[in-house]
Order: C-alpha cells, then sequence, then structure tokens
DNA sequence: CTGAAAGCGCTTACAG
DNA sequence: CTGAAAGCGCTTACAG
C-alpha cells in the first residue's frame, strides 16, 4: 500500500515552523538557525518528506528537466556512435546535480518538437546532437532564446556553446602515421559532407597531406554514413576502380570493420596487405581481426562537461565551449608502405 | 527574442470567457457549445497559446511522464541488445499520446533512485528493463503500489504486467532447427543465469532435445554475459576442452560473432566446419562473415506495445500481458551434421 | 531568524 | 453550457 503522502504544510505543523521555514531548511537558506534546522530536518527524516516538484517547478518556473531530442526515422540516433554512453553519463552527472533528462524523437519536424517541450515547459533547454553545418535546429532555438548546449562545433552559425573533440587533430594524426608508415596514396571514407565532424576530418586529412608536402586528390575521399554497410561497400568500390590499395582511413569503426571485410573478400587482409585505420574506438575495435587501430574520442568527459556546462547555462553561470583531445589508439591494422 | 508566454487568464480575455472554458476547450470537453468552442480555439490559434504543463500536472496530480532508469555500471544497458530501438519507439509512441520519457541511471541502489522519481512526483510510473528472477525492483514498487510494466518475464514473482518476446520458442526453433541438420551435440553458450531471458532460452533448448530424444548434458552449457568478448573466450574454452565442435548456439549475436572469430582462430569456418546460431537479429548479423543465422524479435511492436500497456496502466485501464512471437532467420553460418 | 500571505497557472466540483 | 472560486504544493518578497 502506497504511504501517504505528506506536504509542506504536515511537516511545518509537526516541527511546529511555518511551511516558509521547512522550505528554506530544504533549499540551504543560511538564513535559518542551526537549532530549527535541526528540528525541521528530524521530522522531514521521520516522516521522510520529499516535496513535489510539480509544485516547486511551477513556482520557480523551471522545470529542472534538459530536453534531449532524436530524429526517429533511419538511424541518426547511432550516426553519433556513442549515443548510448552519452546518454547514460551525461543523465548521470545531471542527476548529481538535481536536473533530469527528458527524451523524445521528432519526426521530421524538428523544430516543433522543440517548440512543444519549451511552450509546455516541459524541460528548461536542450542539448542538441548530431549537428550539420548551418543546423536550423540551432537557429531556431538561438532566436527563441531557448537555452541549448550544441555536441559538436557545426559552421556558418555563432553565438552557440558548444562541446567537441578534436575531430580535425585525430584524423591528421591518424593520416599523419599512415604517411610515416610510408604510404603515399591514402584513401579517406568519410561521414557524410553535411555533417560538422566530417568536414573537420577532412580539414585534419588535408593538413596531415600538406605538412608532409604531399598533394591532394579529390578522387581518393569518399562519403558514407558512417554504418557497416556504406564502409563495405564503399571499398568494393574502391578495390573496382583503383585495384591496388595501401591504406585507407574510415571515419567511423563501423565503416572500418566494413571495409575489412570487403578486403577480406578480395583476399586482402588488414595489417597484413592494406592499413586500415578508423575512429571512435567502439569496443568492438579491440576485437575485430586484426584489431583496429583508431582514433578514440573521451565520450565520458564530454558527457560529463556537456552535463556540466548545459547546467551553468540553465543556471545563468558564464560557461565556455570546450574541445576535448582524441588520441590514436595504434594496434595491429596497419603496415609499412611501399616507398613511393 | 522570446515571445510573451500568454497565460489561460490571458486567453480567456481575449475570447470573452471565462478561464474554466478555455481549459474544457483545450482539453476536449464536450459540453461545450460549438460556437464557444471555435472562439476560444481562434484565440488560441492567433496567440499559439500552450498551457503550462507544470501547473497542469500539479493540478491534475499527475506528470505525463514515464520514467526508465538503467544501471550505470557496467554497461548493463547494453544487456538488453535493443535498447537503443527500444527506448527510440517507446519514446515516439508515448509521445503520440502525450506522455513523455525521463531518463536517468541508477547507482547499485535502485529502489532509492525509482523512491526519487516517484517521491518528486517527477513521473507518474516505470518501465522496467533488463530483468532477473526474483527482481528486487519488482517487488519493491509492487509494495509502493507505484505503477510499472516489465519488459521480460521473471519468475519467482506474480501480479505484475509484463512485455515478452518468446525467448523459449526462439530457442527451441534454433536447437530444432540444429537438430535436423544432423548435430547431435549442440553447445549453448547462454546468457548470465540470473536473468529471466537465460533461463527462457535454455528451456527452449532443452525442450527441443527432449522432443527429439536426445539427453541434455550439463557440460554443454555456458554462461556468458550477451558481450563479444565472453562469447570469444568461453568459444575458445569449450575448444580447449573438446577438440571437435559441430555446433553452437549462442544467447546473443554479439557472443555468436566473438565465438566465430574463436573458431576462425583455430582455422574453423562457422557455416563450413561447425554450425552457429544467434540470437536477437543485430543489423551487424546480415553482415558477418558468413551472414549468422539468428533469432530475430520484432523489437519495434514490442516497444510500441509497452507504449500503449504502461499508458493504460497509468490511466486505470485494464491490461493484458503479452508475448510476441520470434521467427529463426535462417543465414549462412550453419551446416549439414555428420550423423551421430 | 521567522511567519503570514501572495502567487506560480492550471482544472474542476459546484452552482446556476 | 458557463463562470466564480477553490485548491494542487510549493517559494519568496515583505514585514517584523
Amino acid at each position: 500500500m502506497r504511504r501517504k503522502r505528506w506536504r509542506i504544510k504536515d511537516i511545518a505543523k509537526k516541527a511546529g515552523v511555518s511551511t516558509a521555514t521547512v522550505s528554506r531548511v530544504l533549499n540551504g537558506d543560511p538564513h535559518v538557525r542551526e537549532e530549527t534546522r535541526l528540528k525541521v530536518l528530524k521530522i522531514v527524516e521521520e516522516f521522510k518528506y520529499v516535496p513535489n516538484y510539480m509544485a516547486r517547478s511551477l513556482r520557480m518556473e523551471r522545470s529542472s528537466f534538459i530536453g534531449i531530442i532524436i530524429p526517429r526515422d533511419s538511424d541518426s540516433a547511432l550516426t553519433f556512435p556513442y549515443f548510448n554512453i552519452f546518454l547514460r553519463e551525461f543523465a548521470h552527472r545531471a542527476k548529481e546535480r538535481n536536473y533530469h533528462v527528458v527524451f523524445t524523437t521528432s519526426e521530421g519536424d524538428d523544430m516543433k518538437t522543440y517548440e512543444y517541450f519549451i511552450g509546455r515547459r516541459f524541460v528548461d533547454g536542450f542539448v542538441i546532437l548530431d549537428v550539420v553545418d548551418g543546423d536550423e535546429r540551432i537557429k531556431f532555438l538561438s532566436g527563441m532564446d531557448i537555452p541549448f548546449l550544441v555536441i559538436g562545433r557545426p559552421q556558418g552559425l555563432d553565438g552557440y556553446t558548444y562541446v567537441d573533440s578534436d575531430n580535425e587533430g585525430g584524423a591528421y594524426e591518424a593520416v599523419r602515421f599512415l604517411i610515416k608508415l610510408g604510404h603515399r596514396r591514402i584513401f579517406f571514407i568519410n561521414g557524410p559532407k553535411t555533417h560538422s565532424v566530417s568536414r573537420q576530418r577532412l580539414e585534419g586529412y588535408k593538413r596531415a597531406l600538406k605538412n608532409f608536402g604531399m598533394e591532394f586528390e579529390e578522387s581518393l575521399i569518399l562519403n558514407g554514413d558512417f554504418k557497416y554497410d556504406s564502409g563495405y561497400t564503399l571499398t568494393k568500390e574502391i578495390l573496382k576502380k583503383f585495384g591496388k590499395i595501401e591504406a585507407i582511413f574510415y571515419a567511423s569503426d563501423e565503416m572500418a570493420i566494413g571495409g575489412m571485410k570487403a578486403l577480406e573478400e578480395k583476399g586482402l587482409k588488414a595489417g597484413k596487405d592494406v592499413s586500415v585505420i578508423g575512429f571512435d574506438d567502439i569496443p568492438l575495435a579491440r576485437s575485430t581481426t586484426p584489431p583496429l587501430t583508431t582514433v578514440s574520442q573521451p565520450i565520458n568527459e564530454i558527457a560529463k562537461k556537456a552535463a556540466d556546462i548545459m547546467m551553468d547555462i540553465l543556471n545563468g553561470i558564464e560557461v565556455h565551449s570546450i574541445v576535448f583531445p582524441t588520441k590514436l589508439v595504434v594496434r595491429n591494422s596497419t603496415i609499412a608502405g611501399g616507398s613511393a
């Protein structure tokens, strides 16, 4: 049977104080005599009183909820490879500070969903994932003066706060590693052109080439969708068109794994005949044959920091965007290249 | 700049009616004159009035939020292989009926988190995932008379509503298929013993054996944790201990894929030297070498139905537990077995 | 340091 | 069919 729900009024009466005092104690107001505080706390404890947050939210005009909305169509949710982990760590960190995550999907019309959530006061602000350059959601939320935080660093927009990892630097390191290995023709199977991470990774790729005096060749760049299948298909395409291949850099581990399968079907082995590098360092990357060299992002830290910044934004604390370093994790999927 | 927020009072005044009438119109109360209804709706439209749900929730004493709590430690979230998809489809369906999902993690003390959420009136009820036999959360929520829905069918508990897929039947079909292929010694790498799905799948395995007059051998059963690594490790173990192997049934695709790698390292190929069947039909299962024969569950339907039942529970509508059929998806990871 | 009272923005029994 | 008014359970300016 459900216990009786105590209201602040009940607790006040039992403690022999006003509701105002109970409220002050519960909210850590320092202007309460220690003796009073203890007395109230004792009753709160005894009756296991928990305040009703619906009432609190109404009065304080904030819900302490943060919205995370992902598109329902396709598997876009998963374009962000760490979505699971991000969501979990973000929610965990937010909870530590008494904020919580409301999760939903949008069906095509993103703006409507954002408006719906903010209009009804479901949430105080949003985290925006899986961003593209010139992202409409960012324009919309900026225009409406609704608090939000962007995961990623899209172009063609300004005045937004972001948390990002150093995609450019990660790609640079990967390609640099391949060049050092002696490779001269390095394919790059990137993500969709629209995604800002794709642009950033391409920039890293180009910078590495330039740094080592190599020419950029458009024909070596292909765009997949981060998924296994596109890695497989595009690698087949390359194999068919170019015949001999020495190195491929993939913008996701999933694509790299798909690519390794395509190679295998041609009797080629990553780490033996071809150099392969991925991006993300998903758990599976440790366990592929061969274990995959890849670029890792500190997803837990990103999620935690994102939560902290989001909450600071909601509390009017000044925030700064931040970029987390990426790291090349060297395993066994590359080989020394023949000299040019 | 943010638009002015209209309150029901503003709308009432503009429409020349009382707030009660506006409320009635907005909530579809039939006892409103059509003319009045239209007049109110026009103003609502014009000013894009959206009610404040914090106020509504306080007054109606329900939040229209549903809580989904997953343990933060380990990767338990992913023990349920479809968590991403489940969450997305569940949230989508709930949204269609004006319910929303609050997501959080728990750190060891589950009950505290559930109590926290219900005590503050964050949510009206919970969906419980990743259940074990005798699950403490179910006992707790039942005891507190808090509404909840279980995904899965744990034993040692009663009086709860569930949505489940036919794990027993799925395992039965898989093992039956292997037996028909001529296999007589069928290894089964199951999930953790504590999980109710593991028990169910083991029952299916046993029933198939019995049906075909085969002896059950305890030594052929191993327990992994549904993850890639455990499939790999346990398969190595079997290989070492038993030498020749003809068929392995895995309780998850991830474990099957790990297992195939272990086989490969011994020069054995699934679909050529050994029969392998997985469970779940994850997207990757289509793309492995060879494509994996596996048992699929209708996860989208499960999520949708779960949302419907959850909302019915919250609205006091009578509900019935439901079990969804599973289906054996035959691909190329099995071979005909030598006769016994 | 503490309390009485107003008010956050809704819904709904009650009365007409 | 409609409105005046109470009340959901908090927090906080105001006064002392």
